[in-house]
DNA sequence: CTGTTAGCGCTTTCAG
DNA sequence: CTGAAAGCGCTAACAG
């Protein structure tokens, strides 16, 4: 490898020289300049950002810790996280949490250790116990994603409750009264805040709110798929489900597809999450969709004005999430389109 | 940041005694080792990768840099590589190329200014320009990854042309004979041996090849739908589309349902690339499946294995596609599922 | 406008 | 079984 010594003899100057007309960090003679961009092409010269980071003690990289290189939903949110870091001249390093409290130790461990200037995370369950206490040992700037789990930090995510009751009043005023629910991963705040919201609906229309059409998908296609099987192996089992996420509703489908069930004919089904392709398939998915983007984006930006400020007090924001009425929900066509 | 001095003078050892148990490169007494563990804990010391990295002249991390955390054919890959590298002890780096010689570059350039030991990467059509020759002034272990763009390096991708070839003879065999085909960015290998297998298809028909009935669609959603546009408005359209990959699966379907066909009733449709979902949802498209994660498994092990032997001499590998059938053809259901 | 020099935090001979 | 010391490639006072 050839390194800024190597281009400073080459170019008749100091390293010092190199270095300055590389980041541009002090004026050069328009003679330098040039022979050290000579010297530079000449060499294929390549910049050490290890050596620069540990010289500069800052590494312009941010990091990423989040579960789901195989959840369209975050590959959004992921999308968009980089796009905005790379604008702001930062490098995104990503690492992948599995949603497993072990897992994410390791990832966001994995971070810290490639001093990543700030870190975002979208926090497992067991964030609390181990991922969490970890970051407070270490004196780097944090920002939660999705996920609500510590106030003294900065969080984003968007709106869970009112969505879910919306989906649930929406169920009803179709005439359902048997409104099952697929939920996910126990612990994650938004599992928590879109059962209340599923609750909260079914007790705003008068239905009992037992918990008995609960069940529980693990935010996992699989599970979802044997958490429907139990649901509709009930007595009196329901005709119109809310899933909980993505993942879940391809785990839901499948369930109704072994059952030879038809959407919306035989059971309504809603949805949290939307599909990109959700419009040219049938059944066209009645959804939820989340403002991924703005997520990922507003996520970085917090993060970076607690780069510069690091005194700023912890900030939780929400953001609006979007009904989207499709079919699924096997309403008439002439039916109510929420605001 | 604690640094290792720091551990090292709490636990009253050299730092070298610090590194040594760190890294378990050489024995130490039970009793260091216990005093080190112990001063690690109570400062909460996090190794700095970068200085290590820096020190040992290797990173133990693999650069991938590749088009679309938005494409989920790529991320199944992306998945598959981070798994392999993780397991064999190294971190990924991921960079977005967009699919953008320029941007490719970049990415390129910040792997390789990160010092990843080696790098893999899915070449954009401009790559031969740009980042290829690039690459080649520096001495960096590289493998091409879904397409191929030079022999002189590690290259691994699926099959194109025989499975194209099988698309389009299964369309013959549904008996179409105007069979058009929307195909992907220019230039791009994958791009390339599908018109050629499609053009194979069409010659050993019987039928006439003579491009009338490709349309550029730019592997983007969008593009394919103006392409679809296109095929539709001549004098004597096509009866079925063959889709060069997923995304412009998606363009294709939107194209269609603004003109109110239905797929297979009013035209026929097969494309590259499966969904996940795939079954689930009508129409239930008949498709190539590509071998994503055995892809990105295989690439990260010619890179491994180059890593350690340098002077391996340059390997081209092509996994098998998997022709799966289903309802889009418009068969009839008995129709011959191909092996 | 340019160069000397002292680190950044770690690894690794070499010596004990 | 342990430590001193010389770098790894770069930045940033400081000095001129």
């Amino acid at each position: 490898m050839v390194t800024m010594a190597d281009v400073a003899r080459l170019a008749g100057v100091s390293v010092t020289t190199v270095s300055h007309v590389i980041n541009g960090t002090r004026p050069a003679s328009e003679r330098t300049t040039r022979a050290v961009r000579a010297a530079i092409e000449r060499t294929g010269y390549s910049q050490n950002v290890l050596a620069r980071a540990l010289a500069r003690q800052r590494t312009q990289s941010l990091g990423l810790a989040i579960s789901g290189l195989s959840n369209p939903y975050f590959s959004d949110v992921i999308a968009a996280v980089e796009a905005t870091a790379t604008n702001a001249g930062d490098t995104l390093l990503l690492a992948e949490t599995r949603d497993d409290p072990e897992q994410e130790l390791k990832a966001v461990r994995a971070l810290v250790e490639r001093r990543v200037d700030g870190l975002l995370l979208a926090p497992s369950p067991g964030a609390a116990e181990l991922a969490l206490p970890y970051l407070r040992t270490q004196e780097i700037p944090v920002v939660l994603l999705d996920r609500f789990a510590d106030d003294a930090l900065d969080q984003v995510g968007s709106e869970n409750e009112r969505p879910t009751q919306e989906l649930v009043a929406h169920l009803v005023s179709c005439g359902h009264t048997r409104i099952g629910m697929v939920v996910g991963i126990a612990g994650l705040s938004t599992t928590v805040e879109r059962v209340r919201g599923y609750r909260a609906g079914l007790r705003a229309a008068g239905l009992p709110d037992d918990g008995e059409l609960i069940a529980d998908g693990g935010s996992h296609a699989d599970r979802a798929r044997e958490a429907v099987d139990a649901l509709l192996d009930l007595p009196d089992p329901p005709t119109a489900l809310v899933s909980g996420n993505n993942h879940m509703t391809i785990g839901v489908l499948r369930a109704l597809k072994a059952r030879g069930l038809k959407v919306p004919g035989d059971i309504a089904l809603v949805a949290f999450d939307d599909f990109e392709w959700a419009d040219l398939f049938s059944p066209r998915l009645t959804v939820i969709a989340q403002p991924t983007a703005q997520l990922g984006e507003r996520a970085v930006e917090l993060l970076l004005s607690r780069l510069v400020d690091p005194s700023l007090p912890p900030r939780t924001e929400r953001l609006q999430a979007r009904f989207v009425h499709r079919d699924s929900c096997g309403c008439p066509a002439s039916a109510v389109v929420l605001p």
